[in-house]
DNA sequence: TCTATTTAGTTAGCCTTACTAAGTAGTTTA
DNA sequence: TAAACTACTTAGTAAGGCTAACTAAATAGA
């Protein structure tokens, strides 16, 4: 019992430590998109997630309101976004991106996947299938707990 | 060929994502620090790397040493960290997290990884296992790219 | 119905964190 | 010993975070 506990601390501070220096690394690769950090996440979160309106968004990047207000006006500015109204409210408005901010987007992602897939590549076939199956429950966690 | 290729971006896609996914919902532990998120990062660079000058420290952080400069600043006058002397060398300073800097930074890591353990606590034992074996490879891939 | 509350978003003002350019001071090299 | 390089700081700007306070619209309640 304290020895199933002291597995699961050691277990998650290397999986927490693994990610971090992974995605460390793969950051680098977002130079490349000329957007700035925030802009990209919140872009990339309009791409995958589908449009939704400010206050989802912002809930969706861990952010307030007002940070997401700055966000999208200047993804507005640069037409990776757009507004469209919504039906039958009129405060609100839903964020779009535009088939420029969804290509900026892919390829940016590409960017990153790609730099990973060739790390893989090295790997004998039997790790890169731990790290499959890794990827899936991960996901499957993250899924039950959302936000 | 093609098969191994698409299989390895489709792998590096999935952990990419989860990745992306745990990390975030992890960060919202790091309010109970106190601490700003630069100012986090580069103390826990020093406290789990050991000293180092600013320099090397920028490097971790992958910023500019100007950028690193105001974050050590603002963690000195916490009295999170101390500047000592290089012996042999007066332009360079030695940078030390001080044991409230330690205390701080292992107190917001267990706060990280114990949430983390506690997801872990619901899978069956086969899918810790596997968890554990892809922190390693990652943890493997890392050393071998640093950075 | 009409008033009160809640919800969606913005504006204003502040701090933090990033950058580049340019400077100081110490060290190394030709 | 002059030139080049290294380590770091200062100055100024932009981006991205916050709270407080606001407008406007929708909803709930008396």
């Amino acid at each position: 019992m304290a020895h199933t506990a002291r597995g699961n601390f050691g277990t998650a501070d290397r999986l927490h430590s693994a990610a971090i220096h992974l995605l460390r690394r793969l950051r680098r690769e977002d130079a490349a998109t000329g957007l700035a950090p925030a802009r990209l996440s919140a872009l990339s979160v309009l791409v995958f997630g589908g449009p939704m309106n400010l206050t989802s968004l912002a809930a969706a990047e861990q952010v307030q309101a007002p940070t997401m207000t700055k966000v999208v006006q200047a993804l507005e500015a640069e037409a990776l976004v757009r507004r469209e109204a919504v039906a039958g409210d009129k405060r609100g408005t839903r964020l779009v991106a535009t088939s420029r901010g969804r290509r900026i987007m892919e390829e940016g992602r590409r960017r990153r996947v790609k730099r990973l897939a060739a790390e893989l590549e090295a790997l004998p076939a039997a790790e890169r299938a731990v790290l499959e199956k890794a990827a899936a429950i991960l996901e499957r966690i993250s899924a039950g707990r959302p936000r």
